[in-house]
DNA sequence: CTGTTAGCGCTTTCAG
DNA sequence: CTGAAAGCGCTAACAG
């Protein structure tokens, strides 16, 4: 069913019917009524890509992610939420594999939807980031930190702090710290955020005690092993997310130790999966929702043409994040 | 950055390009390397919607949802695992506003997007189950009970029964029944599930304890408030979805009451929200990934033409359902 | 007020 | 092997 169809089967040109459709003026009220009822009656609707091909604009947000995972499933949730009422239509797309093997999905998927199907993008943790394209984009937790583009993220910094403060106030002063991927941004702030409570504290930071996890159990169930199984073994992890912060839980297990008995874990991000583990794992909660929900907030002002607010002629939302205390630790 | 740009740089002609891009035979070795390269050096990435236009095939599956909810995105987590190795990328969809305010969004959506931007589509939750149009179409869930579309869902009868012995089993009998929205399918399911257990144990029935919850906390606060400021208050509350369940836990809350000291309840779905809810709730699980994931294999069948396999020459999964204990529940 | 025309970026015949 | 031309469904200018 196109417009075509419509025109014929109205007695009018297509132009008419498209004229209805968007509610320009220049069309007699009989004819709108008319053509307004044989819409109606066979159900048509005017097909979104052929719209967006010619008028470029189509009312529709984008939400680029690498993979639909939970981190970036809750992002969605967040954009959701804050985009009902804007008037908006959200598309979310994810350019097919996994990450790992698709560097530049973010660019690749935004040439494909960019300029006509979307008015604007919201990227979620995209590793390339070069300027912008054909439309309005802002970045969310981006691998390589903030850049030129608008951008929102979590205070992961402070972070870090929040959770070796909690570990030394209990007491530990050898402390783990299972990094995530190198050259990742949010890996480096965490790191940072470590030994900078560290060394606030006081505490000597054990260059054996630092290891490479790479925010996957298959790849931090190895250092993790090495970190429990030295000699002089640490009282706590931290591990840079949720997930190796479980791989490590895992691989206590298998050595025997007891967590929060004999190992103080904790972990960062806070995903679903932290409360379902044995035990509940201790860790820093990122504000999901809020950051996928500041992000449309911003991408919004940006496709309004807003003037740049930031000084730096840039914008950049960093929300804080907060510590969640479960089961994973214990005082020494 | 479009085809003819690339093909001006190469010095050839759009055409050209064109096959180079989609591998067709016909073009010099020679050509296609030069092409390859200019391609590669501007980075140019073939338009999703006008490519979709003009050929019907995208080798995407758009999966369409009312609104972006735990519910919904945990099908998308599903969908997205089994999309990954099937060479198809997916979109996922929402018609934007309320799903409330916009009956029909699943048919709205379906013409949008169908026929040019996506080779087949899920519809998630769709009231309206029209029979398909121009593309192969699975429903998950649908509100309206099976029909003639191929169809994904879980035991809902089954799993209201579980929920409810689960109760009766800790000694309930004054249980309340939160429901869902009338006239879907799965809100009327739940509840003859919940009827046949207190039928089959000899509990009775108070009319006064059922409500309409309408599945979402907004519309369900209000009724879980008369529910336990009934005069003769209920031990326990069956709601007939988790979102209204931690809405029912939240009105507890407020009046003071302790869950589950004072008052039991448990919900349905098992979103990963139930788990992070104080306490974490009891529920029923459906397999959503699952569901995800067998929908997906029942388009891609579709999609590949493979003949009806059902003897009433539609297709129907049903899922089994199952009672996940946890924090929220009690024996009285 | 209405219809005709052109063209969005791309693919697909079909000539050359 | 390559390019010119047509057209997917729609909208924006412009003519009538």
């Amino acid at each position: 069913m196109t417009i075509t169809d419509v025109a014929r089967l109205a007695g009018v040109s297509a132009a008419t019917v498209s004229k209805v459709v968007n509610g320009r003026y220049g069309v007699s009220a009989r004819t709108v009524e008319h053509v307004r009822g044989v819409i109606e009656e066979v159900g048509y609707e005017s097909s979104l890509v052929a719209r967006s091909l010619r008028s470029h604009r189509t009312n529709v947000i984008g939400i680029l992610v690498a993979e639909f995972e939970p981190f970036s499933t809750e992002i969605i949730k967040g954009t959701a939420a804050a985009i009902s009422g804007t008037g908006y239509e959200l598309l979310a797309y994810s350019g097919g594999g996994r990450a790992e093997e698709d560097a530049g999905w973010e660019r690749r998927s935004l040439s494909r939807l960019g300029g006509t199907l979307i008015d604007g993008a919201i990227l979620v943790t995209p590793t390339v980031v070069g300027a912008a394209g054909a439309v309005p984009v802002v970045a969310i937790d981006p691998h390589a930190g903030p850049s030129d583009l608008p951008t929102v993220d979590a205070d992961n910094v402070r972070g870090a702090v929040l959770a070796t403060e909690h570990l030394l106030g209990l007491g530990h002063r050898r402390i783990a710290f299972l990094g995530g991927r190198p050259g990742l941004e949010s890996s480096r702030l965490r790191e940072e955020g470590f030994r900078t409570a560290m060394a606030a504290a006081g505490a000597p930071v054990d260059p054996d005690l630092v290891r490479v996890g790479g925010y996957r159990p298959q790849t931090a169930t190895g250092p993790a092993h090495e970190l429990l199984a030295h000699p002089d073994r640490p009282s706590a992890v931290f591990a840079a997310n949720d997930v190796s912060a479980i791989a490590t839980m895992g691989v206590a297990r298998e050595l025997g130790l007891s967590v929060p008995g004999d190992l103080s874990v904790v972990g960062f991000d806070n995903v679903p999966e932290s409360v379902l583990a044995e035990p509940p794992l201790t860790t820093v909660s990122q504000p999901m929702q809020a950051m996928g929900t500041s992000a449309v907030q911003l991408l919004v002002q940006l496709m309004n043409g807003s003037p740049e607010t930031a000084p730096d002629g840039g914008t950049h939302v960093r929300l804080p994040t907060e510590l969640v205390v479960r089961g994973s630790t214990r005082a020494l």
